[in-house]
DNA sequence: AAAGGACACCTTTTT
DNA sequence: GGTGTCCTTT
């Protein structure tokens, strides 16, 4: 027997020999599935299975990677290579390239990420005159994900009399013909959203029974991870595929299903048993990674969901600390203390930053957080939110390179053909887009034609138009011969995208410089990549799939050692020494918008299992008696979760005197920071905007910028002025409003964001923006 | 057509 | 608190 099997259990063992037939993994939290998929996957190999015909699909790119890496080092790299792994999305879209054709789909088809499908609703609401309040584009995109996920194509939406029926009561009786709409676009464009490569997939299978015959021959052997949240489309596509094999296994864990919102369902993995004959069943019940404190919470909390399958987590491992529940008063007093508990257990303990990881529901939490570790010095790094590529400057190269690609892609298109500006604006493009739509062309195509095509635009406008043109197809000559590096470089550079950049000097067009220049490296770190492997070519298409489809997860660059912030759906899968799950209060989580239901009060409980699960040897759980919310301070209560842990597994740590700060390791020292910020903010800046509407006829016409700065800076006949062009200095003694006497200690920045750091007698140190702060200079 | 301010909406979570 | 979109001004 190979030496590896010998780390497993037996419980592991079983499932991990089991060559053949239909089979399902039940596997706990923590209880070791990936081990037991990656040596499954070896013993297939050793057992003389392909590995050409092994197709696991992960749920994160990084899942995939890591478990690869595995394999390799038992089987070897040059085995492991040959092994379909990867998420649904890029494994598809990979198969897509090649089978795509057959529903009339060009192999250098773009993938429209959310911002992009948004957009073109967007235009297509527009387009049609209706309502935007009532088709808000966001919900229309959800609707139609949903029907897609459901396989539900514009066809069968028509042909289903309670789906219309649906969304006439929701007054939305259109819904049908933007879905129409918008499928006829994306196909026009070269485009798939995400939902499409899944169902273009199950169109490709169910309509072209050769390719289907095809890959249920390769894939003759089956493993599919994190089950439990496959959606309907993913299911029939696993369904389908191996159908012929019925060498089928499928591993997750009905307790961390938290993606229904994605249309993932639950029922999947619940009724696995009834879509296969002789399905084996095995079960992973110990958890090797966490205490039994943290496994005990979290079974006693998970034992308040009704739907379930039998199952019973226990460890092995030490009784561990409790978990801890503390309690602050604002969200700021809740991250000060997740920075110094950090700080003073990782002194106490000589343990890593990368040892600790922050929790939250909603990404807007990261804020408070981030400030308290950034006061104490803490490296941390936020994952997920925004993503690098959805940032807008990184976008508009994309879209440079997109189109250079695919001159249908509309979107990207649409994005640049007047960025940097040349001169075409809005009207010009609308006029566009209306013959394209009237001639069943894209907008490309009618730009090639400009000079004979019947459109209502003046010849200036149309030689900017075919400069544009010039402009891309250059490019894509350069792409027949540069590497995708040399390519994003000169369009860069050219293009006017640099320059554009570079202009302003604003700390925010820097920030947006960088960030350029870290996705060129990024280009160039790909092509090289993908240069070292054989069958890659390290081209522009092969760089933007991988770009379309990656996660802020896999991103990650180096092993640094920083203190992970996520949400928990993003953590799942992850395990950390310390875990800090912050925000433990009702309405945020468990989330406002999930309480209406049982199944989603349900899904939610789920999501607190896997936060608590993270943790390998203590929990934190915290939450805060008031919240800034939208910019506003919201009373909040305790989650129910807290009350729903068995009380001995816990232990309530916060201090009876809530306010002990210790100054030296708080900055607020002159009191508490954070509503001094929003009195200070909010009230100033209207003030002086609403004075500026009425001002103008007051002066004559001179520079709005003079109007400002007077008005700016009040009511004193002293030309206030004076403080932009440096007159306020160092040592100035000032009186404000609201904050009274101080002195000034420092001056920084120039022009209108010259600010400057102020101490006052009362209200302590504040940073102000002379542009905004009446200031009267006394000494 | 470009630029800048006002305003609305936002927040669940993501491939 | 931040962003995206609308509206106004030049």
């Amino acid at each position: 027997m190979e030496k590896y099997l010998s780390q497993l259990n037996d419980a592991q063992l079983e499932p991990t020999i089991q060559v053949d037939g239909p089979m399902i993994i039940i596997a706990g939290a923590g209880s070791g599935k990936t081990r037991v998929l990656t040596y499954r996957i070896a013993y297939l190999m050793h057992k003389g299975v392909d590995s050409f015909s092994i197709l696991a699909l992960t749920f994160t790119n990084k899942a995939a990677r890591e478990m690869k890496e595995r394999i390799a080092q038992i089987v070897g790299e040059s085995e492991a290579k040959n092994l379909w792994m990867g998420t649904f999305h890029s494994v598809f879209a990979r198969i897509l390239r090649v089978e795509g054709h057959h529903l009339g789909f060009p192999s250098n088809f773009t993938i429209y990420d959310t911002q992009d499908s948004q957009k073109l609703l967007g235009s297509i609401i527009k387009e049609m005159n209706l309502d935007k309040d009532l088709y808000k584009t966001k919900q229309v995109y959800s609707r139609i994900s949903s029907y897609k996920n459901s396989l539900i194509t514009v066809k069968a939406y028509f042909n289903n009399a309670e789906l219309m029926e649906a969304d006439a009561m929701a007054r939305r009786p259109q819904m049908g013909n933007i879905y129409k709409a918008y499928v006829d676009r994306c196909f026009k464009a070269g485009a798939m959203d995400f939902d499409d490569l899944l169902l273009r997939t199950n169109e490709l299978l169910t309509r072209f029974p050769t390719v289907l015959a095809k890959y249920q021959d390769k894939f003759r052997y089956i493993l599919v991870d994190e089950y439990q949240d496959t959606n309907h489309s993913q299911y029939l596509i696993v369904r389908a595929l191996a159908d012929r094999f019925q060498n089928i296994c499928v591993v997750g864990d009905d307790a961390q299903s938290i993606y229904a919102f994605r249309g993932a369902n639950i029922n999947n993995i619940l009724n696995f048993q009834r879509d296969y004959d002789n399905v084996k069943l095995y079960r992973l019940e110990q958890n090797y990674r966490s205490t039994k404190n943290i496994v005990g919470a979290a079974n006693s909390v998970i034992d308040h969901n009704q739907t379930k399958l039998d199952k019973v987590v226990w460890t092995a491992n030490e009784e561990g600390p409790k978990v801890k529940v503390h309690r602050s008063l604002t969200d700021g007093d809740e991250g000060r203390y997740v920075a110094s508990t950090i700080w003073e257990t990782k002194m106490n303990q000589q343990l890593n930053n990368s040892d600790f990881a922050i929790l939250y529901r909603t990404n807007a939490q990261s804020r408070a957080m981030e400030d308290a570790l950034r006061k104490r010095n803490i490296p941390y790094r936020i994952y997920g939110g925004l993503s690098f590529y959805q940032r807008k400057e990184i976008k508009d190269v994309l879209s440079y390179l997109r189109l250079i690609l695919n001159p249908s892609d509309e979107e990207a298109l649409k994005r640049i053909i007047n960025y940097p500006a040349r001169g075409i604006g809005q009207t010009t493009i609308d006029r566009l887009v209306v013959a394209a739509n009237g001639l069943g062309k894209t907008i490309w195509e009618i730009l090639k034609e400009i000079d004979t095509v019947q459109v209502n635009i003046n010849n200036g406008t149309k030689n900017k138009l075919r400069d544009f043109v010039t402009l891309i197809e250059s490019y894509q000559v350069m792409n027949q011969t540069a590497t995708a590096f040399e390519l994003a470089e000169h369009v860069v550079k050219s293009s006017g995208l640099m320059r554009e950049f570079n202009k302003d000097g604003t700390p925010e067009g820097v920030t947006r410089l960088e960030n350029v220049e870290e996705l060129l490296n990024g280009v160039k770190d790909f092509v090289e990549g993908q240069q070292e492997l054989a069958d890659a070519k390290g081209d522009l298409a092969e760089f933007l799939e991988d770009v379309a489809l990656a996660t802020d997860l896999d991103n990650e660059k180096g092993d640094d050692d920083v203190v992970a912030l996520m949400t928990i759906h993003l953590a799942k899968g992850l395990e950390f020494n310390n875990v800090f799950v912050v925000g433990l209060e009702e309405d945020l989580f468990p989330s406002a918008m999930s309480m209406n239901t049982r199944s989603e009060l349900e899904e939610e409980r789920r999501l607190f299992y896997v936060a608590l699960t993270r943790a390998e040897k203590q929990a934190y759980l915290t939450y805060a008696l008031s919240r800034y919310r939208w910019g506003k301070l919201v009373d909040s209560e305790p989650s129910r979760f807290i009350e729903e842990i068995d009380d001995q597994f816990i232990e309530n740590i916060t201090p009876k005197e809530e306010r002990r700060i210790n100054p030296m390791l708080s900055a607020d020292i002159f009191g508490d920071v954070e509503p001094n910020k929003v009195r200070f903010k909010k009230p100033i800046q209207p003030k002086f905007k609403k004075k500026e509407k009425k001002a103008p006829e007051k002066f004559t016409p001179s520079t709005p910028k003079n109007l400002k700065k007077v008005d700016a800076l009040g009511k004193n006949d002293v030309p206030s002025t004076n403080l932009f062009d440096g007159n306020l200095a160092v040592g100035n003694i000032v009186s404000h409003m609201r904050f009274g006497k101080g002195e000034v200690l420092k001056i920084e920045g120039k022009g209108t964001d010259t600010k400057a750091e102020i101490k006052f007698e009362v209200a302590g140190v504040k940073k102000l923006l002379l542009r905004f702060a009446k200031l009267d200079v006394i000494g």
